[in-house]
DNA sequence: CATAGGAATGACCACCCGGTCACTTGTCCG
DNA sequence: CGGACAAGTGACCGGGTGGTCATTCCTATG
C-alpha cells in the first residue's frame, strides 16, 4: 500500500497523482485507504517522513566513514555514493525534485527546509573537515562552496535521470562513462578549493605565470 | 490575454493552469480562447515559443558586450545580469523551473533540449574564450565547467525566488547581499579556473606547500 | 454458535476540468 | 437597409477528482 502510493506521487507529483489509481492498482476500496491516512495530504505527508528517515542513514554512513582521506577522494565517493542512492530510488529523487519546483506542493516549506539544511550542513562539514586536513584552501568560504557542491551534484543527478538535461556530458549513459564523468565533476570543483599546485600535469603550454 | 495566460501557466504549471480560471480573469467566453489556440497544449506552446525569443536578446548582450575582459568578470557580469533576468521575469523562470523536473510537461523533451544545448554552449564558448585570452586554465574542459557553473547559477536563481532553498546564504534578501553572493559563487568558481596564483590574500596560516 | 465491534467496501457526492458547437452579435459592403 | 460572414458566446458534455458513509463482512470472544 505504501509502496504503490509512493510510486504513484513519484510518478505524477502531488497533484497528478490519484488515489483513484492507487486503489485500481492495489484491488482495495478507496474507503480503506482514506480510514487509514484521513485525506490525500496525510497520505504524503507520512510517506516524505518515512522516506527523509530512509535516506539518513547511507548519508551517515558516507559522511562518517573513511574520515582519513583527503577532500577530492571523499568528494568524488559522496559524489559515486548520491548517484547510487538516486538511481536506486529514482522515485523518492522525483519526488525531491518536483517539491523543489512546484510553489503549491502541499508541506513544502516545512519539509524542505528540513532537508536542505541537513544536506548543506552536511556538505559545510565536509569542506571544514578538509580545511582542517589541509586538503582544502583555508580561504575557502565553506557555505559558499557547500552551495556550488550541492547545485551541481544536484543537476548531475538530475541529468542521469533524465537524458533531456545531460546535454551530452553523458550522465545518462552506462555506468562507467557516468562514473567518469561524476569524478570530471568532482575534480573540476576541487580544482578550486585546493590549496594551489594541482596533481594534474598541465599538459599544454606554460603561459600560466606561476603553475607548479 | 497572452499576458494573463502566462501568468496562469507560470503560477501553477501546466496540469494545474485551469482555461476557466484564464477566461474567467479576462471575462471573455471560453470558446473565443479555443477558437484563437486550439487547445490548452496550443496554447501553452504558442506562450512558451514567444518567452524563448524574448531571452534570446539580452543573452546574446551579454555575450558579445565587453569582449576583452578576463573571465572571472565577465562571469560575474553574467551571473548579476541573469540574476536581473530571473527577478524580472519571475513567472518565466518559474515555468522553465518546472519544465525541469516535471516529466509530463507537454512538449518538454522539444522545448528543453532546445533551450538547454543553448545555454550550455553559450558557457562553454565563454570558457573557451577565457582560455583563449589565459584568464581560464588550458587544461579545464571546457563542457564540464560549463555544467558547473550552468547548475550553480540554476540553484542561486532558484533559491533568490524561493527563501526556503536560500537556506541562510542570503541570496533571498536585499539587492546588496544578493549581489555580494553572487559574486562570490561566481568567484569560489573561478578560483579552479583561474591559472593558479588567484589574487586573494590567503590570510590564515602558510600550511599549504605553494601557496603564492 | 451467537454476537458485538472494528475493518473493509464501493456507490455516491459536489466540484472542476478541457473541449464543443449551435447560436447570437457585430461589422462591413453592395 | 439587407444580407453575408466572421467573431464572440456560454450552456453543455463526458470524464476525472478528493472525499463520505451507510452497509456488509470478518473475526475474536463469551
Amino acid at each position: 500500500m505504501l509502496d504503490e502510493s509512493y510510486r504513484e506521487f513519484a510518478e505524477h507529483g502531488y497533484h497528478q497523482a490519484s488515489i483513484n489509481r492507487i486503489v485500481g492498482r492495489l484491488d482495495i476500496a478507496k474507503g480503506s485507504l482514506f480510514q487509514y491516512f484521513g485525506s490525500k495530504e496525510g497520505l504524503f505527508a507520512h510517506l516524505f517522513q518515512r522516506a527523509v528517515d530512509e535516506i539518513k542513514a547511507p548519508l551517515r554512513a558516507i559522511r562518517d566513514g573513511q574520515t582519513g582521506e583527503p577532500f577530492p577522494q571523499r568528494l568524488k565517493r559522496v559524489f559515486a555514493a548520491s548517484s547510487a542512492f538516486a538511481l536506486a530510488h529514482p522515485f523518492l529523487w522525483g519526488i525531491y525534485r518536483r517539491m523543489l519546483t512546484q510553489e503549491d506542493f502541499p508541506l513544502r516549506a516545512t519539509l524542505l527546509s528540513q532537508v536542505r539544511a541537513e544536506t548543506l550542513t552536511f556538505f559545510r562539514e565536509l569542506i571544514e573537515l578538509g580545511q582542517n586536513q589541509d586538503s582544502v584552501r583555508a580561504d575557502l568560504d565553506p557555505a559558499t562552496a557547500a552551495f556550488v557542491i550541492e547545485a551541481t551534484l544536484d543537476r548531475a543527478l538530475t541529468a542521469q535521470l533524465s537524458p533531456v538535461l545531460d546535454a551530452g556530458l553523458g550522465l545518462a549513459s552506462d555506468p562507467q562513462t557516468r562514473q567518469a564523468r561524476l569524478d570530471a565533476l568532482a575534480e573540476a570543483l576541487c580544482l578550486g578549493f585546493s590549496v594551489c599546485p594541482t596533481v594534474h600535469p598541465a599538459p599544454s603550454t606554460a603561459k600560466g605565470d606561476a603553475n607548479a
